[in-house]
DNA sequence: TTTAGGG
DNA sequence: CCCTAAA
C-alpha cells in the first residue's frame, strides 16, 4: 500500500523512519521500535503519521470528486489512538493519545470512499445534534473508530475516555496519556469556548472551518465542563505567532484514561520514563520517575559535542553568518502572487508538488508546520503552497501573501580529491560521503535580496522589502552551510594523526564551512594539519557548544532545507510539527561514520601496542585527533574486526579491510587474550595463596 | 569515567 | 553505533 511505502515523510522536522518489513532482519525492527522508545514518539507524532497515512489513502482512494468540499475533518479528537503496524510479525504497537490541542488540531480527514460508505462518520457526527454530552460524543467517536478499525495496513482506534469527576465542575473528556506522556504535557486546562484550531488542509477560508467540525464544537467546546488537557504549546498550534521561547520539558502528566491504555504502557512497547535532562516525568500511573541520570548526563553531554545535526540545529543561533555566504544557491522562481486564486488553490497545490523538487516541496511541508514561525518565513512559505494559506488566515489578519517558487536548491560546492587510480565506483562513493556530510551537517537557509544579505530574521517580509508588489526576481536563497554544525569527519584532519601521511583513504572531504584549506593532506608532514586539525575541529565545536541557549527560530530555517522526500502537500498540512519535540533533548543518533582503512590501521597498531582493554589509551594514542572516535568506539571497532576477521572474506561488507590487516587483528587479539587469561590466573592465584 | 559486553 | 552494569 501507497502508506506503507510513504510513511517516512518528515514531519516535525526529522524523518519518520521505516517501519523495517519483515523482509528486513529482525535486528533493525528491534532498533526501529527502540529508537522510537528512546525519540518520545509521542501522540502528535504518531496522529501525525496517521493523519498522514489517512490522507495518503484518501488521495489514493478512488474518490469521485476531490474537491475540497468533500473532505471532511473529524474523528481524532479527544482521543486515543492506537495504530499498529500490521507486519507479518506484527513487531510494533503503538498506542498513543492526542492531548488536548490535538482535540484542536488533528483533524484527519475522512475517508468515506475508502469506507465504502455513503456518509463520512465526520459528518454523522456533526450532524447528530440531537445529544451533545460527553458520553454521546464519547459513543460517536467511538463509531467513528469502529469505521476506522481496518484500513489496509493501518489500524486505527480511536477512544475517547471519560472524566474522573475529580473536580467540580470540571468533568468531561478527559484525555487519557498513553505515548503522550512522553511528550511533554502541561496540566490540565479547562478549554474555553473558542473553537477548535483547525490544521486543515484545504480550508482556504480565513475562518474556522466550522462546518467541517466534530460534533458542533460549539455544542461541544462551549461546555465550561470539557476538560480536557492542554499543552503550552497550544498557542502555536492554535496559530499564535510569537516565537517559542519558552522551555518546558516533562510535566507530570494530568489524569489517566483507560485500563487498557495502561496495559499498553506497562507493555513493554514503550518506555514511558524519558530520559530527559532535568526532567520529571510521569507515565500514566501517574507515579513519578526522576529521569535525569548522571550517567545519562555523560553521555548527553559527550553526545552533544557530536549530535546529528537534525537534532542540533535548533541550538544554534541565526546571528552569524555563514562563512561562506553563498556557498550554496538556489533557482528560484517567483511567482506572481495573483496567480492562483484560492479556488483552485488545492488544485494547483498538488499540480506544483508533483513538478516541484523535493525541497520546494519540503518548504510548503514546513509551511505546515510553523504556524508559530511568525516572521519572514511564515509568510514565505505560506505562499509556497497556497493550501496553507486559509489554514494561518484562520487565526491571522489577512496578509497579501507573497507566493514564491524554489525550483531547486544546489548542493554547494564540494572538494573531493581522490587518487587517479580509484576507481569509479569510489569516486562515487566519495561524492556521496561528501553530500551527505553537507547535507547532514546542517543548512540553513539565507535570503539574497538584491544580492544582499537579509540578516534580520524578526523582520517581516514587508519591511524587508519582500512583497509581492515588489519586484521579486530580486530575492535570492542560498543554502548556507551552518557552520556550527558541520560534522567533524569534514575535516581531512579527523584522521589518526599518525596516518596521515600515507592514508589510503583518498578522501579529502573538506567542506566549505570549514573555512579550513584542505589541501595538503596527503602530502606528508603531519605538523601543519594537525594545527588545522585543531583549529577545525575548535571551531566546530565553539559554535555547537551551548545547545540549549539558542532561541529557536533559528531552527525552524534550517529546518526547511533538511531533505526529506517529497510528500504531499494536501497530507502535511494535516500534520503539525510537534513543537516539543524540537525543544526536548531528543538523544538522536549519531552519525554512521564507518572507519577507514587507515584508522584501522591506526587502531591495529595501537591495539598491538596497548592491548585490548586499554581503549582510553588507545583513543589517547592513536585517535586523540579524532574526537568523534569515543574509547567505546575503538572498543566496538575492535570488537568488529576481530569478527570480520573470523569470517569468510565474502561476508564482509563496507571497505574492505586488507586482509593483512585482519590477520594482525587476529594475532594481536589473540596475544592480548593470552595476557588477559595469564592476569586472571596469576590473581587468582594469588588470593588462593593468600587464602591458605 | 572507563571497561566490558549485549543489542 | 547504542546502552548500561560494573568497576
Amino acid at each position: 500500500m501507497v502508506l506503507q511505502k510513504r510513511l517516512d515523510y518528515g514531519f516535525n522536522g526529522y524523518q519518520v523512519p521505516h517501519m523495517p518489513r519483515a523482509t528486513r532482519s529482525a535486528r533493525r525492527r528491534r532498533s526501529f521500535k527502540k529508537k522510537h522508545e528512546e525519540d518520545q514518539m509521542c501522540a502528535f507524532d504518531l496522529l501525525a503519521i496517521v493523519a498522514g497515512k489517512l490522507l495518503l489513502d484518501k488521495e489514493s482512494a478512488p474518490s469521485s470528486s476531490n474537491t475540497s468540499a468533500d473532505k471532511y475533518q473529524c474523528a481524532v479528537v479527544n482521543s486515543a489512538v492506537k495504530y499498529e503496524w500490521q507486519d507479518e510479525e506484527k513487531p510494533l504497537k503503538v498506542e498513543a493519545c492526542d492531548q488536548g490541542s490535538a482535540a484542536r488540531n488533528f483533524f484527519v480527514s475522512d475517508l468515506p470512499q475508502v469506507h465504502g460508505q455513503g456518509r463520512s462518520s465526520a459528518e454523522k457526527l456533526r450532524n447528530d445534534k440531537s445529544k451533545n454530552d460527553i458520553g454521546t460524543f464519547a459513543s460517536k467517536v467511538e463509531g467513528v473508530s469502529s469505521e476506522y478499525g481496518e484500513f489496509g495496513d493501518c489500524k486505527l482506534e480511536v477512544e475517547t475516555k471519560r472524566a474522573v469527576k475529580d473536580e467540580p465542575g470540571k468533568s468531561g473528556v478527559v484525555l487519557s496519556s498513553t505515548a503522550a506522556d512522553m511528550c511533554s504535557l502541561d496540566d490540565p486546562v479547562v478549554l474555553d469556548a473558542k473553537p477548535p484550531a483547525l490544521a486543515s488542509l484545504d480550508s482556504c477560508a480565513k475562518v474556522p472551518l466550522c462546518r467541517n467540525h466534530i460534533p458542533n464544537s460549539p455544542n461541544l467546546t462551549d461546555r465550561d465542563d470539557v476538560n480536557v488537557v492542554s499543552r503550552d504549546d497550544d498557542d502555536n498550534y492554535s496559530g499564535c505567532t510569537h516565537p517559542i521561547t519558552k522551555k518546558k520539558f516533562f510535566r507530570p502528566a494530568p489524569r489517566i484514561g483507560d485500563r487498557r491504555i495502561r496495559k499498553i504502557l506497562a507493555s513493554k512497547y514503550w518506555k514511558v520514563a524519558p530520559k530527559f535532562k532535568d526532567a520529571t516525568v510521569s507515565n500514566s500511573y501517574g507515579d513519578l520517575k526522576p529521569v535525569f541520570h548522571k550517567r545519562k548526563n555523560y553521555y548527553r553531554q559527550q553526545r552533544s559535542e557530536r549530535l546529528y545535526p537534525f537534532k542540533k540545529r535548533k541550538h544554534y543561533a541565526y546571528s552569524s553568518p555563514s562563512k561562506l555566504d553563498g556557498g550554496l544557491s538556489c533557482e528560484f522562481v517567483s511567482d506572481s502572487p495573483r496567480k492562483g486564486s484560492n479556488g483552485d488553490a488545492s488544485g494547483s497545490c498538488s499540480r506544483m508538488h508533483g513538478v516541484t523538487g523535493a525541497s520546494s516541496s519540503f518548504v510548503a511541508q514546513h509551511a505546515s508546520f510553523q504556524p508559530w514561525d511568525s516572521h519572514g518565513m511564515r509568510t514565505f512559505n505560506g505562499g509556497a503552497s497556497s493550501s496553507f494559506v486559509g489554514q494561518r488566515s484562520s487565526f491571522q489578519p489577512r496578509d497579501c501573501h507573497v507566493k514564491l517558487r524554489i525550483k531547486s536548491f544546489r548542493v554547494p560546492e564540494l572538494l573531493v580529491e581522490i587518487p587517479e587510480s580509484s576507481t569509479v565506483g569510489l569516486l562515487k562513493r566519495t561524492v556521496m560521503e561528501a553530500v551527505t556530510a553537507i547535507l547532514g551537517g546542517g543548512l540553513r537557509v539565507g535570503v539574497l535580496l538584491q544580492g544582499k544579505k537579509v540578516r534580520d530574521d524578526n523582520k517581516t517580509l514587508l519591511q524587508t522589502g519582500i512583497s509581492h508588489t515588489n519586484q521579486l526576481d530580486s530575492l535570492g536563497f542560498c543554502l548556507e552551510p551552518n557552520p556550527s554544525q558541520t560534522p567533524p569527519s569534514l575535516c581531512p584532519e579527523d584522521s589518526p594523526f599518525l596516518l596521515q601521511c600515507d592514508t589510503p583513504d583518498p578522501l579529502s572531504r573538506c567542506p566549505p564551512t570549514a573555512g579550513v584549506v584542505c589541501q595538503g593532506i596527503c602530502t606528508g608532514s603531519p605538523e601543519p594539519h594537525l594545527n588545522n586539525l585543531g583549529k577545525c575541529i575548535e571551531s566546530d565545536r565553539d559554535s555547537a557548544s551551548s545547545p540549549t541557549d539558542t532561541s529557536m527560530d533559528q531552527s525552524t530555517n534550517s529546518k526547511a532545507l533538511v531533505a526529506v522526500p517529497a510528500m504531499k502537500v494536501e497530507a502535511l498540512a494535516v500534520v503539525p510539527a510537534h513543537q516539543k519535540s524540537k525543544q526536548s533533548e531528543i538523544v538522536q543518533r549519531r552519525i554512521r561514520r564507518p572507519f577507514s582503512v587507515a584508522e584501522v590501521e591506526a587502531l591495529v597498531q595501537a591495539v598491538e601496542k596497548l592491548g585490548t582493554g586499554r581503549w582510553r589509551d588507545v583513543k589517547l594514542r592513536a585517535f586523540d585527533n579524532a574526537k568523534h572516535r569515543t574509547y567505546v568506539d575503538l572498543k566496538d571497532k575492535w570488537k568488529t574486526l576481530v569478527h570480520t576477521a573470523r569470517i569468510s572474506p565474502q561476508q564482509r561488507r563496507g571497505e574492505p579491510v586488507p586482509q593483512e590487516l585482519l590477520d594482525r587483528v587476529l594475532t594481536a587479539h589473540a596475544y592480548w587474550s593470552q595476557q588477559q587469561a595469564n592476569q586472571q590466573f596469576k590473581h587468582q592465584h594469588a588470593e588462593t595463596c593468600l587464602l591458605l
